[in-house]
DNA sequence: ATAGTTGTAATCATTCCGATTACAACTATA
DNA sequence: TATAGTTGTAATCGGAATGATTACAACTAT
């Protein structure tokens, strides 16, 4: 089980737009072109990231713009933006057996440790922004 | 997108086992009555636990047992044991455009941090042992 | 022998994903 | 204002993963 690709699509969209963006139109054309996917499932990713206010796109016209300074979004802003995780990112079994002292208790045993999991996984996202990986980006290309 | 409840079963089997292996013979159809899932679903449980060396289980007689000190089974290990996650949590979009400079690098900026989140998230799993959630269990019986 | 189990293969329905088609709505510009 | 190029979005499709369930062979204790 894997975290929808979604997350590095994004990643990969907001990346071209700002570090190509000066240079092209960045339509959904063009960066579906650099991530290798349908044009639409671009277009939904635009979307959300235009929903979490990283990005502008105007239909019509077209063209995807940056609208916050690389360094203020992070790989955690991507993520929440395109929505990978739906709350909980571990699935707990439904129903376990109130009339069983392991099956009544069993939440509250391991919740919070599920939860601590996530966090850790959330806040090391949340250390690396778009900036770091351009700047990786500039060296490499 | 979520992690398989394989994991959370696997926790709620190794308790039940664990807790209430000295009062009663755990069969598959017993786990299975406190988990509340159908008793293949355990079975298939108690084999990745058994390959793992966790626990043993016997055909035909029946009844898992521990092999290990409850203290010495962390949640990873019981992760790590049902496969919910292979290799990479992160599902990355393939064959991005080596013609374009974003998507010819991008694999090397981002590879390295989505194993950092994971790791993040796997050590946390390492900290909580079975005896932990086993202790905050009998406080709450 | 028998009853109770485990091990495992085979199906099935459901859900989620990404791919794709289609088309209405919108915008810049000629 | 007509047109070409875009975006927004609904609808559908096939594929993969999941858990539920059925079925039955193999095994073990009594």
């Amino acid at each position: 089980m894997k975290i929808t690709s979604r997350f590095t699509v994004a990643v990969h969209t907001l990346l071209a737009i700002y570090v190509l963006g000066k240079e092209y139109k960045m339509t959904s054309d063009f960066i579906a072109s650099s991530v290798n996917v349908n044009p639409v499932v671009i277009r939904r990713t635009l979307s959300s990231l235009k929903a979490a206010g990283i990005i502008d796109v105007k239909a019509g016209s077209g063209g995807a713009k940056p609208l916050k300074d690389a360094g203020d979004i992070t790989l955690y802003d991507i993520y929440a933006a395109v929505d990978c995780v739906d709350g909980n990112l571990f699935n707990f079994h439904e129903n376990p057996n109130p009339k069983c002292p392991v099956g009544k208790n069993i939440h509250a045993a391991l919740d919070s440790h599920l939860a601590d999991a996530q966090a850790a996984l959330e806040k090391e996202l949340k250390g690396v922004t778009l900036a770091d990986l351009i700047e990786r980006l500039n060296i490499l290309m």
